[in-house]
DNA sequence: CTGAAAGCGCTTACAG
DNA sequence: CTGAAAGCGCTTACAG
């Protein structure tokens, strides 16, 4: 509505004091800084975004890019992930842009555009792969960013990383006093890093209590419900199937209980199943599963407040932040 | 990185007709044309958006604020709803503003925000109230929106309605087709336009097949799981507790199947449970509910177009555009 | 068909 | 402590 002339002009003041006054500059007088504000606050003054981002070169917005299958799962993970992204951004008058892309391409020219038209000052990442191109082509762009994860593409960059080694040992140990012994586990994506590092700390899990980990208990899901689904009927139609499945994440274990269903087993008794996320959409839930948790929406703040010392041009506390899940048992482990 | 000028530079022509070429105007040698835009693609020129938004007085973005309470439930819900908005305006190269608000009064300050700094075009608008004073505070701001549902304001804006009369009056059928004929509805908070109208879908459809409307079959719960659970816990105390229990929204009804469950009732047989929106996690959750399904993408996806034609200038086909949900069954209501 | 120039609304050295 | 002025990078009437 109104500009800044508009409030010098109601004072008789140049637009430079308005400016500085409400800026908080301290060469300004106090009770002319007082003024401006309330003239301002009255005339519903706010600066415009745009001219304040092309003077000072900085867009005051961070960009997220919903990956191109969040759609169909992890639902309750990404909304809890942009609410804490919007959180801690509008904590600090920044914005949260938000695009979803179908493909990679699409996400790559997303990506681009953003970066060339100046639209963000620095990227939250997620999900992040083995090897990763985002990582790669931000670095490259020399745009800012923060990730959710540590990818191994040699680059090192600011961000957090869940380490749930001592979670899994503590599930183990839950299951076997539970006499669970013979585990398996569904993975997702193999070139994930949550894919990845979660089946290593299974194994090691098993091998600190001395079980040998069999290879044909490991298969890999898509890390959908009905991948779980899949993949649970094929490992209880082993001969020597499981009486634990633990599983890459939350909503692979859903179609796990499922199956486990069809297959007349009672949950928690004669079949443990396990989760990793923590995102269970609520208590009530027909089955709450047992999970390793991860504080999303923290870990999401977190990203934030890194991201944004970086565009600040602050030194970084800590350029790698390590989050440890914590187990949460329910029925479907035996309570 | 490089700005118009660099292009301009680059090709000994004046920043004007790299400009003109761009932006795709007919006044332009199609020789010209065609070399700035191999130019600029091979320099990675995006125009900068702060300085185009600046000049033309547009921020060819769209703003949507995720309800305070939209982390506790609806989840899948509002996911599908920002993927549709943010394919429909990435198509059109507009971007999508995210941010969510704890409480009114914050929902309040960043609309105020965003309109007195022109950062958005547009707004779209979700969760209707019966009185919503976003319809009244957007009108007088005379910022653009469309919105899913119709607030009851006396102000005339373009929305979509979700029309589930028939859907329930079908839903109702199927019911008594599978002898569940002692039918409750667990309602939501009174003031929302969508508890508002499928209590009332839910009542004449009863009045259809001449059952009487019993107003204590008619709770209200906080549509929530845990609230679902809890009130349906009170329906099945009842002297003569229903044997169907129809809910506003599908979390509802994740609680009453479990209520239902711990009431040792056999889901389908003993009691039928559906709920509404159809945004179920995916196919191979525990038990799939029957639910009416509105098609939530697209709906945003209609809301972007309408709402860009406004902001184009553009004469809308439709101010009122109506969807009627599907019905969805399961074996929640005996299949 | 192309270019020179104004101006969008700010912020910030610079001068006083 | 305050103001005049430059300039961020575009778009678009206007002139030729």
């Amino acid at each position: 509505m109104s500009t800044i002339k508009d409030v010098a002009k109601a004072m008789n003041i140049s637009i430079a004091t308005v400016s500085r006054a409400l800026d908080g500059y301290d060469d300004v007088a106090a009770e002319t800084r007082q003024r401006v504000i309330e003239t301002a606050q009255k005339m519903g003054y706010s600066p415009n975004r745009a001219a304040r981002q092309l003077r000072r070169q900085k867009a005051e917005t961070v960009g997220f890019i919903l990956p191109a299958n969040a759609q169909r799962f992890d639902e309750p993970f990404f909304m809890e992930f942009i609410s804490g992204l919007g959180d801690a951004l509008s904590e600090q008058n920044f914005d949260l842009l938000v695009a979803n892309a179908k493909t990679e391409e699409m996400e790559r020219s997303l990506y681009e555009r953003w970066i060339n038209s100046r639209k963000v000052d620095g990227i939250v990442l997620n999900r992040i792969q083995k090897q990763d191109w985002r990582v790669q082509y931000l670095t490259n762009a020399n745009m800012l960013f923060t990730a959710l994860g540590k990818s191994q593409d040699g680059v090192e960059y600011p961000h957090i990383r869940i380490d749930g080694a001592q979670g899994y040992v503590e599930l183990v140990q839950h299951l076997l006093a539970n006499g669970f012994s013979r585990m398996a586990f569904i993975g997702g994506h193999e070139n994930l890093i949550n894919h990845i590092d979660r089946l290593h700390w299974f194994q090691s899990a098993l091998e600190k209590f001395g079980i040998p980990v069999d290879s044909k208990m490991c298969p890999s899901a898509d890390m959908t419900s009905t991948g779980g689904y899949i993949v649970a009927g094929q490992l209880l139609a082993l001969p020597a199937p499981p009486n634990a499945i633990l599983c890459v994440n939350d909503e692979t274990a859903f179609g796990v209980l499922h199956a486990a269903h069809e297959h007349r087993l009672i949950i928690g008794r004669e079949i443990a199943i396990a989760g990793f996320d923590g995102v269970q959409d609520a208590i009530h839930t027909e089955y709450p599963i047992t999970t390793l948790k991860i504080p999303v929406s923290n870990v999401a703040r977190q990203l934030v407040y890194m991201l944004l010392a970086m565009i600040n041009g602050k030194p970084l506390a800590e350029r790698q932040v390590k989050i440890e899940p914590k187990l949460i048992i329910t029925e479907s482990t035996g309570g």
